[in-house]
DNA sequence: GGCGATTATGGCACAAAGTGCCGAATAATG
DNA sequence: CATTATTCGGCACTTTGTGCCATAATCGCC
């Protein structure tokens, strides 16, 4: 039986096709560009081009998923007494600084493009997801069941949003790092404010009952 | 000219339309409903149903869509002196109270079908951008170029992520007033070692510059 | 109420995404 | 070389979403 070692071709195709459909991407908009061009481009099938890839943003998103599990993968791997929220922080920085000009520039364009932007949000919550898991299993915890892993998450990506959506709005043309730099900063010194404000004013309007669970 | 006083009959059409597709909804699953039938069971053309509605997902959202907004100006709405994180707390905790069947049943076929989903995290995006702009206003800050209200909006969403997070998970069956408590609780008392641990582990490894602005 | 103008509607055609199916080319195995 | 599995290309089909135009309903006005 030819049982495929097809494999190795199969990468390769996709790289192919891939590579076309990112070269074409830079003069074109994403959706004014056709499949059927894609696939005559890399010299296939529009049929073919199906079988390797589900959608036109996967072919986008081949590149940009990668990038999202390699973060997840080094939040897991970091040594288990470091804090679970700077860990987040700090892979975080470790990999936009590793950042290649090709993968910024596709950054731009899932920024300029709806259906793209839609396939970012789902990756976002991927990554998200994880990073729960993770902390959940630094902490010994049950995410099911216990919401402390749901909330560090949130408490990890606050800074990280915050340095991301300045950085995708009007202050692009500045350094991620120092942007992240300076929402920790902000986070850190705005916490007590935060926090006194949130505690007075809920307590005394409902006491909630304290939850069982250790 | 005939300036259309139609807008009354519009909107009776749109209602009707919704009317239709949500009854249609609660038999077949929403991949399989075409707007084909939507529009014949409403007695008007396919064509005519893309006047009303620019894609299928739309169709749900007509109701979805009015509680985000409503939450949102509740936020902006609440007296000027309430801590702005609390005030977001409250909000989302007086219109889930009022939240009706209907609305819980629409958020459970939202959460089962992959297309809604997607509509649903443009919605929160929404949502979240509009109660920084009201964090901004409240603070008296500038949103594009302050972080402040960014981080704030974050630390504000985490409980009712947390909650919501968990209520269409495994306890859907509790009420979701509870589990914001919880949330809300699990959150205060984690603040302190949260920061700490992000305090201690940033730092050290490279020191932010102090953003200049007060 | 009738008439001209505006607006909504329906039908048609069309582009493009995505899928199922089948025959042909291709490559691995004996 | 022959067989057999796998991939590829082409074709047809469904569905979404949009542009265009003729027709029917509606409105303002006389």
């Amino acid at each position: 039986m030819a049982v495929a070692i097809g494999e190795r071709k199969r990468r390769a195709v996709r790289g192919e096709l891939s590579e076309v459909a990112l070269r074409l991407l830079t003069d074109r908009a994403f959706d004014s560009l056709t499949i059927e061009e894609i696939a005559a481009a890399a010299g296939v099938s529009r049929r073919t081009f199906f079988r390797y890839f589900a959608s036109k943003e996967d072919v986008v998103f081949a590149f940009l998923d990668r990038w999202a599990v390699l973060l997840a993968a080094d939040i897991v791997a970091r040594p288990a007494d470091e804090d679970p929220v700077a860990a987040v922080q700090n892979s975080f920085r470790q990999l936009t600084a590793a950042y290649n000009d090709r993968a910024l520039a596709l950054v731009r364009l899932v920024r300029e493009t709806p259906s793209l932007q839609e396939r970012e949000r789902i990756n976002r919550e991927h990554l998200r997801i994880a990073v729960v898991n993770a902390l959940a299993t630094r902490l010994g915890l049950d995410s099911e069941r216990d919401m402390r892993p749901q909330i560090l998450a949130t408490i990890a990506f606050a800074p990280l949003d915050a340095a991301m959506f300045a950085w995708f709005g009007n202050r692009a043309g500045e350094e991620i790092g120092r942007l992240l730099d300076e929402a920790l900063d902000t986070f850190v010194r705005e916490r007590d404010a935060m926090c006194a404000g949130l505690e007075s004013s809920t307590k005394p309007q409902r006491r909630p009952r304290q939850p069982g669970r250790q």
